[in-house]
This record gives C-alpha cells, sequence and structure tokens, in this order.
DNA sequence: AAAAGCATGAGATGAAGA
DNA sequence: TCTTCATCTCATGCTTTT
C-alpha cells in the first residue's frame, strides 16, 4: 500500500523515497494523501481532477489539507500582538515594567536568549535579574530572517536608531540570485530562524526528483504544498530550476548581519554552521545597544560572555562606538580565533583579553580582572540555549540543563561586577 | 579521525472560527 | 469566551561515509 507504481520519466516514486519525504516533512500521519493519490492511477493525480472532486473532510486530529487552489493570498500578518507579539519595541513604549531602580546603571547589562523556552523559563530568568522583563524582538524586523528572542537589559529604550546600513529586508533582496528560480507557488518573503546543522543533501535531490517527476506538468497544489512546507522547515533557497538548497555559510553571515567570510577561521563546516546557527543577528542587537553610542563617546569597555563569533563586538563595531577594551568569554577556541581575527581584520586600536570558560571566572578570578581593567560599563552575551530550544527533543529540560544552566553563571557575574562597581563608585 | 547522514515530536503561540 | 488548527523551534545521538 502506498508504494506507487506510478512513473513519469525516469524516476520512479518508490516507497522508500515516499518514507524519507515525509520523514523530512515531519509527518507522522501516515493516511496524508500522498499514499492516497498515488494508490490508484496516476493520470488523475497529474490532471488533479480527482483532488477537485474529492470533498476535503476536516476529520478530528487529522491535518486538514487543502486539495483546491488557494482562494486567497497571504495575509499580512499584523505586527503587534500581546506581550509575546514581537513588535518593534519603541512602537510598544510603555507596556514594559520600569526597570527596578537598583537594577539601573553602570555596568548595563544585555542578555539574550530564545523566546520559546519550557516551564516558565523566562520567570525564572526574570527572577535571577531582580525582576527586570525581558523585552521580545523578532529579527524579521531587522532582517530577512525570522528569530524571536527574548533579551533582557538595563539600557535606555528611548532615541533607539537603526544602522545607516539597513540590511536586505526580504529573501529577494537578500539572495538575488535565486529569485529567477523561485516558483510562483512559494511565497516566503523571509526565511525562518537559522539554526545550527544544514539540511541533508539527499532531501534536496528529492525535491528535484519531484520535479522531474512532474516534468510537462503542473505539479498539484498538495504537492506544491509539501514542497513548499519542507521548504520552510529546512530553511532551503531555490538555486536552479527545481532545485533547492540550504544556506551556504556566507549567505547566513550576510543574513545574519556580518561580513561574507566572518567564519571563514573555523575547522570545519560543520563548525561553521553551528557558530553561526548560535549567534547574534547583529542589526537587531545594534539597534537595541544603539542609545549607548552617546553615552560613551570615549568608548567603552565590554565584559562579553558567550562571545561566540562576537555579534555583540560586532554590533557595537557597527554602531560607530570605540571598543576600548574587550574582554570575551569563549570555551570553542576556533570561534576565539574567530573574533580575534576579526579583531585585527577591522582595525581595532582597543585591547581584546580572550578568556575560555564562564566559571572560571570565579570571584577571585573577577576581582583581579576589576583591578585590572578598572571599570566595565556593559556586560553582554547570550547564554547556551540548547536546553530550552524547542528544537532540541532529547533533553529539552530547561535552565537545569547541563549546557544552559550556564545561564546562571551569567547572573551571577553580572552581580559581582555591579557590586564591584558600586564599590568603586562607579554606578 | 572527521564529517555528513539519518531518525527522532512536544509544546507554545496566535489566528480564525464557534 | 472558548475551541480548533496550522505553524514554528540558536538540537541530540546514533550510524554511515569519506
Amino acid at each position: 500500500m502506498g508504494s506507487s507504481r506510478c512513473q513519469w520519466g525516469e524516476v520512479k516514486w518508490t516507497g522508500d523515497m515516499e518514507k524519507l519525504w515525509y520523514t523530512y516533512i515531519g509527518s507522522k500521519k501516515k493516511s496524508d494523501p500522498l499514499v492516497i493519490s498515488e494508490s490508484e492511477d496516476s493520470e488523475n493525480d497529474i490532471l488533479g481532477s480527482t483532488w477537485e472532486d474529492e470533498s476535503p473532510k476536516p476529520t478530528r486530529g487529522k491535518k486538514k489539507i487543502d486539495f483546491l487552489e488557494p482562494k486567497k493570498v497571504n495575509k499580512v500578518r499584523p505586527m503587534q500582538g500581546k506581550m509575546m507579539g514581537f513588535g518593534i519595541p519603541s512602537l510598544l513604549l510603555g507596556r514594559f515594567n520600569p526597570v527596578p531602580s537598583h537594577m539601573q546603571g553602570c555596568p548595563f547589562f544585555y542578555f539574550e536568549n530564545v523566546a520559546g523556552v519550557p516551564n516558565n523559563e523566562w520567570d525564572t530568568i526574570k527572577r535571577h535579574f531582580n525582576g527586570v522583563d525581558p523585552e521580545f524582538t523578532d529579527s524579521k524586523f531587522f532582517s530577512a530572517t525570522r528569530r524571536p528572542r527574548g533579551y533582557v537589559h538595563n539600557l535606555p529604550v528611548e532615541d533607539r536608531s537603526q544602522l545607516l546600513c539597513t540590511p536586505p529586508m526580504t529573501i529577494f533582496e537578500a539572495l538575488p540570485d535565486t529569485q529567477k528560480y523561485w516558483p510562483s507557488w512559494d511565497t516566503r518573503e523571509k526565511l525562518n530562524c537559522i539554526n545550527t546543522r544544514k539540511a541533508p543533501d539527499s532531501l534536496c535531490s528529492l525535491i528535484r526528483k519531484i520535479f522531474r517527476m512532474y516534468e510537462g506538468v503542473d505539479i498539484p497544489y498538495y504537492r506544491q504544498q509539501e514542497i513548499v512546507q519542507v521548504c520552510k522547515k529546512w530553511n532551503l533557497v531555490w538555486v536552479g530550476p527545481g532545485q533547492a538548497a540550504p544556506l551556504e555559510p556566507f549567505e547566513i553571515e550576510l543574513l545574519l548581519g556580518f561580513e561574507r567570510d566572518h567564519t571563514r577561521g573555523c575547522s570545519s563546516m560543520t563548525e561553521r554552521y553551528e557558530a553561526l546557527g548560535n549567534s547574534f543577528q547583529v542589526n537587531t542587537v545594534a539597534y537595541h545597544l544603539s542609545p549607548l553610542k552617546s553615552l560613551y563617546p570615549e568608548g567603552i569597555t565590554v565584559l562579553s560572555l558567550f562571545s561566540g563569533i562576537g555579534g555583540a563586538e560586532v554590533a557595537l563595531d557597527k554602531l560607530g562606538i570605540h571598543l576600548k577594551l574587550v574582554i570575551a568569554v569563549e570555551i570553542n577556541e576556533k570561534l576565539r580565533g574567530v573574533l580575534a581575527s576579526w579583531w585585527k581584520k577591522s582595525g581595532q586600536v582597543g585591547e581584546l583579553k580572550l578568556r575560555s570558560d564562564v566559571r572560571e571566572l570565579t570571584n577571585d578570578a573577577l576581582s583581579h580582572l576589576i583591578d585590572e581593567v578598572g571599570r566595565i560599563d556593559l556586560v553582554i552575551g547570550g547564554s547556551p540555549c540548547n536546553n530550552l530550544s524547542g528544537n532540541n527533543r532529547i533533553s529539552r529540560v530547561g535552565l537545569c540543563g547541563i549546557d544552559s544552566s550556564l545561564f546562571f553563571d551569567f547572573t551571577r557575574i553580572l552581580t559581582f561586577v555591579r557590586q564591584a562597581m558600586r564599590d568603586r563608585g562607579f554606578l
């Protein structure tokens, strides 16, 4: 059942292919119309007549699929919403509680993590920041990719500004070469969230085969929907006729607001995808950090935790804020190298201090460090999200997870630094 | 040894409908 | 106001290939 004998040209649709296809779509349902469609004769499938006669029965618990042509075009979703609406925050001023007085002032702090966390962990995060509300922002308002994130900070929100160099805001603007291959029925304007893994080539060749199967005839609407579904799920773009492919690292770099080949220093493609998937979207962060420019005309001293490929540093630099001194803490040696090479390449004249592990920044170590540097103006970073991300099906256990628990080092370090600044009269 | 392929859903959100 | 339904998610661990 389901294994079809129908054949178009050289390509035969086998049971194995079908199984793989549905694995990639992510559907558990084996009673989807694909099976029905190819059980009997394939002629009707191609012509689509079967599907127009078939009245879609919205059975409970099953996924409803439109068999007919779409009646209306995609609606534009309103940009505002409730607490989790991910609007541009300046439009929502007054919605957030003010930062408690004892959390205001020097040093500023800026913490980032994924928006969709289990167990109401944002409440826990808020509690560990002494009641500072997270601000939820989606990078789709600053770039061509989605990236819904929560940011806890005590930065001023008045007089924010975006980078003068506005990034491409749509897929076609970001990837103009792909436009001529984009099927009309793939109506995406924004890419989904960049993650840490590349889509497998087997999926892309499967899509190629499907296009070859329907060579000369229209691809049925339900099949178009399936293809769009996998493209969304795996963030594929069209790089040839009927040919979808994952984003190249340099494309992700540009989408996230970095220079091309920013992560060239990584030791492998796998590592490069992983580092980029874990990174900030530079323009979004720059928007939040923009008020710092007028506050620190002489330059800024930054403690950057979980630095990764240096999204925070790049954002500050793009804002034109002079980096007097950056203490960057990053456990991956290659990524420290990426940051160091950017530091040199971008002509920084300030000092870059590299540390490897936030856990090694004990109170004693911090004390020494602060004696050495004097004053810290900004503590910034995003702690590991693997135990929080919805993509994790194995160990999505929350903040207590083996990696995500490093969050508590962020607040521990922040508390110590704030106290030290207070002791030195910098508050 | 290193890199890539492959199999693995729940849970939250928000729009639309009842 | 309540229900339904589509949509999306900074991934992990094992196996296979290079």
